[in-house]
DNA sequence: GCCAACGTTGGC
DNA sequence: GCCAACGTTGGC
């Protein structure tokens, strides 16, 4: 059982989307590291937290679990989409996403919170440039800001 | 809206 | 396969 940080605008689909739908892909990532924690790290059952990015108070939002394993992003095949991908092909699809099911809305911890702590700055959300839209969680790091959750 | 940082593209 | 140009991300 791994953890992991997934960003989402809340603009596109936020923790209460989440909520509401129960479940969703998480569609639209497209960069290759990205997606290959997606492909070939995460498992059914491993946890996330939902960050919200690109927004006006950017933030740990909740908690999501694994709920399927990685499969065809369909965006990528979809003319209307803004994910959709001509180099694409349902033979050789260049995409993939797992699903993950709302576990529970959690106060909004801001990033500026997050930076504050010592115990916390190794985390890749919180280096210089970072853009990485998936990335692991150390467990002490986990139980660290599930604390601060309370 | 700014801008630093980074990934991708494409000419050579 | 190098690398400059370009586009995107994302906090501020």
């Amino acid at each position: 059982m791994a953890y992991w940080l997934m960003k989402s605008e809340p603009d596109e689909v936020s923790i209460d989307d989440l909520a509401a739908a129960g479940s969703a892909p998480w569609f639209g990532v497209r960069n290759y590291q990205a997606r290959n924690f997606m492909r070939d790290a995460m498992q059914v059952g491993d946890q996330a937290f939902f960050y919200h990015s690109s927004c006006a108070q950017p933030g740990i939002a909740g908690l999501c679990t694994v709920c399927a394993p990685a499969h065809a992003d369909a965006t990528q095949f979809d003319p209307e989409s803004p994910y959709f991908d001509p180099k694409a092909t349902a033979e050789k699809p260049r995409w993939f996403c797992v699903d993950v099911k709302f576990t529970k809305k959690t106060r909004l911890l801001p990033i500026g919170e997050l930076r504050g702590h010592p115990e916390l700055a190794a985390m890749p959300l919180l280096q210089r440039g970072n853009r990485l839209s998936i990335t692991p969680v150390a467990p002490a790091e986990w139980r660290f800001i599930m604390g601060l959750l309370k």
